[in-house]
DNA sequence: ACCGGTCTTGTACAATTTTC
DNA sequence: GAAAATTGTACAAGACCGGT
């Protein structure tokens, strides 16, 4: 179902940002890097062997990641311009510094990482410098960490202590290029699959980004309780995290894809369906604090953080009975879906028949013949040349297989019903045992495979205690996913 | 025109198959 | 038996697009 998206989400997409992504390795040094000497046919036989064990590797994510999101790069240009003040004002009126708390102060930092230099964190960076640093390498725009208050509260009503998370978002949305500080609060909901929360502990802990160095797993988490007279236990962030996004963009599409959809299930079908949502099961006034909170209400200087919060985290409660719309949407969505759909299912047959590109035959040919009947190129003359085409031979090969498989769901979508129609009626009343087949899940990463088990499976009807610890579990299973992924499947050659 | 996205192209890396 | 080619995962970043 939709939790393969979930977990490719978490797992694949991690920015691996380095605790110091300052001094950047010129590119080339990990390229120049020799090639390992040639193993020998045993070594390589018992290399072999060793490798049938191995269901995961561990990402190898670039140096730098980031973001990418390119309207927000481009803002980023721009931004260096006028219309930063907006922000800045806000920032210095101090109105988010009690909720936000260290955030202002921790400003200033990246400078000292990057020169090495140990400023002491009450000395000032001059405005000039704090505005390159924005433009060049403060923080991307996307969530970061120190967007993200996670947070131990006492239930307003139950008096129970319990996860609340509260995500400020500034440029989520609008017209203008204005930013529009909105935040969002949210409370861990039964269903896991849908439960932020979830994500939010185990990011963190893969990144090792607590503040507590102790805090390591999941449970640990789950315990945390207001000690003596708060209410409201706030988790910091290392500060060296503080700026560095929580995740970059996702891959929801190829996964919904595979799950069977007509078509993909994005961030856009999310949104529109929560507010649909929202539209039939309340008044305005709540789906407008669903959707966006008023900015105004965080601005006013007088308010302490545990009225802050105690405010509208009643509101956050509220949101927990619309959960069971969510899942209302998702059954709407899932009208149209088959679950013998996925990303590639162009038959066997259907790409054995397929006629030969002559874009690509030509190109085959072209290499052919500048190949003159040598197998090996290295150091001739027509080198380059060769692997030029190749590549472009390998590009115009994905383009077609792709153009296929989009085609091939299209067709297979538009006549399926049409097939079932004509079988049932070829087959009279041969009562069919309708499948309601869910498809099978087979993943590689053992982690994997028990967390899609566990949000796809989740049972309805657990008490407190089992959905704590089925949490817990699904927690450390994400958050060690972050981690891994998935080696290539090879399938038989075509 | 701009925003918030998706699509496309290009790159690296590693495992595997093909070719000579 | 090793070089060359192909394949699949993943990331980067510009191109492109539809709605307002």
């Amino acid at each position: 179902m939709v939790a393969s998206s979930v977990l490719k989400m978490a797992a694949s997409t991690r920015p691996g940002c380095p605790p110091h992504p300052v001094e950047v390795q010129p590119e080339s040094n990990k390229r120049i890097k020799k090639k390992p000497a040639p193993l020998s046919a045993k070594q390589r036989a018992a290399l072999r062997e060793q490798l049938k064990e191995v269901h995961f590797l561990k990402p190898d994510y670039a140096d730098n990641t980031k973001i990418n999101i390119a309207g927000i790069l481009r803002k980023w240009k721009a931004a260096a311009g006028g219309n930063r003040d907006n922000e800045k004002k806000k920032l210095k009126d101090g109105s988010y510094e009690d909720l936000w708390d260290d955030r202002v102060r921790n400003r200033d930092e990246e400078d000292t990482e990057e020169t090495g230099a140990a400023l002491d964190e009450n000395s000032h960076v001059p405005e000039g410098i704090l505005t390159q640093e924005t433009e060049g390498r403060g923080r991307p725009k996307a969530l970061c960490y120190e967007d993200v208050l996670l947070m131990v509260v006492r239930h307003p009503e139950t008096g129970e202590d319990v996860l609340a998370m509260a995500v400020k978002l500034i440029y989520y949305k609008g017209a203008d290029n204005k930013p529009k500080p909105t935040i969002f609060f949210f409370t861990a909901t039964r269903r896991l699959m849908f439960c932020p929360i979830l994500v939010i502990i185990s990011l963190p802990l893969a990144d090792g980004a607590f503040a507590a160095l102790n805090l390591t797993s999941p449970s640990q988490i789950f315990q945390i309780k207001n000690r003596g007279p708060v209410t409201c236990t706030p988790f910091r962030w290392k500060r060296d995290w503080l700026k560095r996004p929580i995740f970059p963009e996702d891959d929801m599409k190829r996964q919904t894809l595979d799950a069977g959809f007509e078509d993909a299930i994005g961030p856009k079908a999310f949104r529109r369906g929560a507010a649909n949502v929202a539209n039939g099961n309340a008044p305005d006034a709540v789906r407008d604090q669903m959707m966006r909170h008023d900015p105004k209400w965080a601005t006013f200087n007088s308010a302490s953080i545990n009225e802050k919060v105690q405010f509208d985290l009643q509101n956050a409660f509220l949101d927990e009975s619309l959960e069971d719309g969510l899942v209302t949407l998702f059954t709407r969505i899932s009208i149209m879906r088959d679950p013998r759909a996925s990303y590639d299912m162009v038959p066997e047959e259907v790409w054995n028949a397929l006629p030969l590109d002559p874009d690509i035959a030509k190109l085959v040919t072209q290499r052919t013949r500048l190949k003159n009947g040598k197998y090996r190129m290295r150091g001739t003359d027509q080198e380059g040349e060769v692997q030029r085409l190749t590549k472009e031979i390998k590009k115009k090969r994905a383009q077609r297989n792709k153009a296929l498989r989009q085609e091939y769901r299209k067709y297979y979508f538009h006549n399926r019903p049409t097939w079932d129609i004509e079988r049932q009626l070829a087959e009279g009343a041969a009562e069919e045992l309708e499948e309601d087949i869910q498809p099978p899940i087979q993943l590689c990463i053992p982690e994997r495979a028990q967390l899609a088990e566990i949000l796809c499976h989740q049972p309805d009807n657990l008490n407190a205690n089992d959905l704590r610890s089925l949490r817990t579990k699904a927690a450390e299973l994400l958050s060690t996913l972050c981690n891994k992924k998935e080696t290539a499947k090879r399938k038989v050659i075509r």
